[in-house]
DNA sequence: TAGGCCATCTGGTCCT
DNA sequence: AGGACCAGATGGCCTA
C-alpha cells in the first residue's frame, strides 16, 4: 500500500490543540483519533475491493489502462441495463427458451431489487435517462 | 507543468 | 460512548 501524506503522521494530531488539553485527555483523543483513521482507511479499502471486483466483470474493450472509479459506476450502470434491455426484447419476440428467458427477466426487474433500482423522484428518473448509455474513449454501451 | 485520479486525514452527523 | 458514513482538504503519483 502507497504511503500518502508523509508529512501527517498517523497520530493526526500534531496541532496545537491538545496544548491546552491535560495530557491524559491528549492521549484519549489521539488514541480515538488513530483508531478512526484505521477504521477509515479499512472501510476505503473495503469499498476499493468492490470496485475491484465490479472492474472485474464490466466490458473493457481492451482498455490496458484501468477504468477510474466514475468510469466504472457508468459502464456498470450502461452495462445493466443493456443486460436488461436484451432480456427484454428475447422475450418480446418470443425467443427459443422462452421459459428460461422469463425467468431470467423476472430476476432482473427493478422490483427483484429495490434496494437497487430505486427512482426517489422525477430528477432521478430524468437522471437515469440521461446516463442510460454511457460513452467512454469512443466505446458505448446501447441500451 | 497542469490536470486527473487517488489515498489519507479530519471533523461533523447519525445511529446503535 | 463509540462506530459507520460522509464530504472537504491536502498532497503524491502519473500522463499528456
Amino acid at each position: 500500500m502507497k504511503s500518502r501524506r508523509a508529512s501527517c503522521t498517523d497520530s493526526g494530531s500534531e496541532s496545537s490543540e491538545g496544548d491546552s488539553k491535560s495530557p491524559e485527555k491528549y492521549e484519549t483523543t489521539t488514541r480515538r483519533r488513530m483508531a478512526a483513521n484505521a477504521r477509515e482507511r479499512k472501510r476505503m479499502q473495503g469499498l476499493n475491493t468492490a470496485f475491484d471486483r465490479l472492474r472485474k466483470v464490466v466490458p473493457q474493450w481492451g482498455q490496458d489502462k484501468k477504468l477510474s472509479k466514475y468510469e466504472t459506476l457508468q459502464m456498470a450502470l450502461s452495462y445493466i441495463m443493456a443486460l436488461n434491455r436484451i432480456l427484454t426484447d428475447a422475450r418480446r419476440h418470443n425467443a427459443p427458451h422462452r421459459q428460461w428467458l422469463d425467468l431470467q427477466f423476472d430476476c432482473v426487474q427493478p422490483e427483484s431489487y429495490p434496494c437497487l433500482v430505486r427512482y426517489d423522484s422525477a430528477s432521478d428518473q430524468d437522471y437515469m435517462h440521461s446516463s442510460f448509455s454511457y460513452q467512454f474513449d469512443g466505446h458505448q454501451v446501447h441500451a
